[in-house]
DNA sequence: GTTGGCACTCACATATATCGAGTGCTAAGC
DNA sequence: GCTTAGCACTCGATATATGTGAGTGCCAAC
């Protein structure tokens, strides 16, 4: 009952797989024969295609249809027969223009990224930075923004800088705001963000004593500000590129909701997996991905991998095209981070 | 030919209109004669909503159907007929609640309020601030967070803050960054946003003479934040919402497009216009909501109107119920955002 | 001006027939 | 033993016919 893929079999999967991927309508035995060269008459074929269909390579939406490819058909044609297409020049030149036009500021960049890239390549794109093995706080500033108001800036090691408005119940003046700034700057600078929890910074407004209710905004702000500032990045963009692909119709809500859990997204990307990773249909986790593929593709900065951008879209996806873009996609954005980054 | 709404027709309609808001299935006369208890018979209900029709109120999908309101039709039930339904006790704290749980920055208050009130309504929403009839730079703070990486601060007199991260070509020393500080406070504060334009921020670059090249991505991210600064902010929220009606099936990539797209919002909000502000269907100029109705509302910073939050949904919506939440809404937002901003 | 009566309309649902792309299988050919 | 021609069969898609009922429009009576 074992069945042997020879290679026969295997171009008659990758020609269904592919020409599926472009037609989206079941592939039938005659046009398979003719995409072989006419090798071989549209029996051999209907064989071959009845060993993958038991191999579970192939499905069949109903007898009198042609074949699909199954998700283990398509894993199958990645894996062993798929040939990647490579950019053109014109391609990489286009890429390397959109981020020319973007914003150098990282995390504008990172959001801009999703963005760009979603309206490249029509699918929705996600983009993350990983969590930092180790992030302190670097330095805290707090700039007098008006009578009441302070803005507070968080800078840490590696490079992030979150800030924020906030009211005070205090008359705002230099001396207060020196005082302030150097207690915390006292107190946070050198710390690992995952250290500072709510316990620590409530202690820490115990100690001041009878200034607790003064300064309770600003600490509770720095917290929110680490919070922030230790969970990695994470941008989406394009979900509404899913709207133009038919099988995504039904359950269209349930994946722009999962768009928006970072969380979720995150935990598909294995930090340990360089290079690129895709995952088809079943193969995900996730029950709104079922019937969907995710190619994501590590950045670096430097030699490391700093983070993720990844695309979203049917599982009938030309993965020959995407993989090889999305990569170098991934190689430019690690790229212009790293001039931002190196010896920060 | 002409004919007169009397209040027998009124409550015809009115009944119509509360029905299909409901059910979403055309109205029979039948049913509109038991919701106005008994008083009339079907027939009598059937003459006036065929007078309704000719006025153009009513329209039948099809000659043996019931009735449905045409977009005249809510207009005229909106202006003449609605009640507005107030909240309850209960859904003021609820509201009240939302934002107590927010983030007291403004910027990111803004950001809440859109998608609290998506999460809420279940449908999509909008937020924005006017640009500011005069908006100038308070300040302009340089904090170093790198060797070559500076952070940029730009804070207006209408309160909004705006950073960046800057790359930078030399290397970063409290001298320089003390110098640029000087300079660039010197050139910009008290300036109107409008004002900075590409031309004069670029005629302060040559002023630089031989350090125009050190400090050129300096300057230019100050301008990038003018920009910013000058434009009002935008949020948008719950997009997905619009999933659930069938009625948006069809034109949903459209309808996410225009949420995208800051400036096309923007042009829906009547700034003369205060309090809330009902645009039904064909009413709305923008193509891509002929199918949908807008409520927008209002809201003060201290006594003057500094922004709209609205929400985008299918003509069959709930006015009554809506209308005051929003407003409730609005006027919540309004009010937190007036004590970060008074005095400031 | 209002109402009961009644014929008429038309979307929707159900049943039936037809068509054809594509299969599975068998037997013959290399 | 692998390949191929031939052919009956399957089954979704499409088209056609028929029935049902909610709701209308209109007329004559009140």
């Amino acid at each position: 009952m074992e069945h042997e893929l020879d290679i026969r079999k295997l171009r008659v999967l990758a020609a269904i797989v592919e020409t599926f991927i472009q037609t989206g309508e079941p592939v039938g035995s005659k046009l398979v024969a003719e995409l072989l060269g006419g090798e071989f008459s549209p029996a051999t074929v209907r064989n071959d295609m009845a060993t993958l269909f038991e191999m579970g390579l192939l499905e069949q939406p109903h007898t009198s249809a042609g074949r699909v490819p199954s998700h283990l058909g398509y894993r199958t044609y990645i894996d062993r027969m798929m040939k990647y297409k490579p950019l053109t020049k014109g391609e990489r030149d286009e890429i390397e223009a959109m981020f020319n036009l973007q914003d150098p500021d990282p995390d504008r960049l990172l959001a801009d990224a999703a963005q760009v890239l979603a309206d490249k390549t029509k699918y929705a794109t996600i983009s993350t930075t990983f969590k930092p093995r180790s992030n302190k706080v670097k330095r805290i500033e707090l700039i007098p923004a008006g009578g009441h108001t302070v803005v507070i800036l968080l800078i840490t090691t590696t490079g992030v800088v979150k800030s924020r408005v906030c009211r005070v119940s205090f008359q705002v003046t230099p001396e207060v705001i020196d005082f302030f700034s150097r207690f915390s700057n006292g107190r946070f600078a050198g710390m690992e963000i995952a250290d500072i929890t709510a316990f620590y910074v409530n202690s820490l407004s115990m100690s001041l004593g009878e200034y607790t209710a003064y300064f309770n905004q600003l600490l509770s702000a720095i917290y929110d500000l680490c919070r922030e500032a230790g969970e990695g990045q994470y941008y989406s963009g394009g979900a509404s590129n899913l709207l133009t692909y038919a099988e995504f119709s039904q359950i269209a809500r349930e994946l722009f909701g999962l768009l928006d859990r970072r969380e979720t997204v995150q935990s598909l990307i294995s930090r340990d997996q360089g290079g690129v990773q895709i995952t088809i249909g079943r193969e995900n986790s996730q029950m709104e991905l079922l019937g969907s593929s995710v190619i994501i593709s590590q950045y670096k900065i430097g030699e490391s991998g700093a983070g993720a951008i990844g695309i979203i879209g049917p599982v009938r996806m030309d993965y020959a095209r995407m993989v090889p873009r999305l990569e170098y996609f991934a190689a430019t954005l690690g790229r212009l981070l790293s001039e931002t980054f190196e010896e920060t």
